[in-house]
Order: C-alpha cells, then structure tokens, then sequence
DNA sequence: CACTCATATAGACAGTTCTCTATGTATGTT
DNA sequence: AACATACATAGAGAACTGTCTATATGAGTG
C-alpha cells in the first residue's frame, strides 16, 4: 500500500462532514472562489476557512491564490487514489495488510 | 444521487478511524469473528465492540451470529456504493448537486 | 498612506469521539 | 444449576470537532 492506515483516516475524515461532501460537490464543476462557495452556506467565514483547512490539509482539495482570491479545486489524482483504495476494499485478498 | 450528504458522511466518519480501516481490511480476508480481530489490537474488548458498532451502522459492515461467535464481513454492495461515489467526485460535471 | 475586501488565525465553548472499567446478555459446558 | 466464553451496553473522562466572535494578514483601490 502507497501509504498507510493514518494517512487514508485524514482522508476519510475530511469526508465525514456533510458541509464538507456539499463542498466537494460543488467543486466538482470547477474551481470556485471561497467567497462563493460561502454563498451556499449558513454559516460565518471563519467556519468556512476551518472547512477548507481540512479538505487541503487532506489533499483532497488544492488553494490556487488570484490576487485577492483563493481558487479551490478537487485533488484528481488524491480523489483517485481515496477509488483505488475502495476497489481494494471490495475485491478479496488484496494487499491492504 | 441515491442517498444524501448525511448518509454518506456517516459513511466517511465510519472509515475515518485508523482502526477501523485496519479492521476493514482484515475483513477483506473474508468473514471474521470479533475475538479474531481483538488480538489484533491492544485495546479492550468492548471498544472493539464500539468501533464494530460505527461500521456495522454505517452499513459497510455487516454482523452474523453463528452459536456464541459474531462474524464480521463487508458489505461489498454498500462499498461499491462508496466506489460510485468517489467516482462522480473525480469526473467533472456529475449530478452530485 | 488610509481604507476596503477576501481570507486566515486565535481563542472560547458546546457537542462528539474513543478509550476505559464495570456490568449485562446469550450461548455452550460440566 | 453453576460456570465459562463471546459479545454488547452503560457510564465516565480525556481528547477532538465544528461553530462562533474578535483579530490579523495580505492584496487591491482612492
């Protein structure tokens, strides 16, 4: 296995959070400003930041700053590791242990 | 999408705990009883019996009582669920939203 | 330079999680 | 019936999470 148990739970963990899985929905049309991604949401920017915190500390999700804006968008190649992991969690006898 | 936001992060949270992904890929194995999958680890017996608790309920996880003996084995329809999901997370433009 | 706008950080606080010990339940054994 | 084995549940406590308000940072604007 490319990394180990600790390293998928951050993962699975930044995924463990509604407001987090609507955000990575959202981002899957496309890289999206914080500003509006806060928009679709109920609660302050700060909450907000604190989310994105997880998802880019994950990997799941990579800050691209514009001049006065932070671009996030999803981690393609992050996201395809998390599938790969799953399939081997599916089909018996992997090498997961 | 089949389920909701919530559903899924239930699933995430079950999958965001170090012990627990190592349990699940014991489970790959194939079916397993708790007292197998208690040694090994060096915590006690009713806290597996918690972490089995937050697979079984997320649904990744299925429970079968055979005589004294409970046999653990993945849900591979729910984690095919899962692998769904993830993909729609990877291509571009999907009806997650 | 003073100000505004977009985002991040700090600290507080309620709620949740993971672990333990103690106990309960259900099944099999002597 | 008494005991042993396999697992679940209850309750407690330390650590972690998600939210807030207040403040800081950093980039553009007048």
């Amino acid at each position: 296995m490319q990394y180990g148990f600790d390293e998928y739970a951050i993962i699975f963990k930044a995924m463990s959070d509604e407001t987090r899985l609507k955000i990575l929905a959202m981002l899957t049309k496309g890289a999206t400003c914080a500003c509006h991604i806060l928009e679709e949401f109920h609660f302050t920017q700060p909450t907000l930041s604190y989310h994105m915190k997880q998802l880019t500390d994950s990997g799941l999700v990579v800050a691209n700053k514009k001049k006065k804006w932070v671009y996030y968008s999803i981690n393609k190649e992050r996201m395809n590791l998390l599938h790969e992991y799953i399939s081997k969690l599916i089909e018996p006898n992997t090498e997961l242990l």
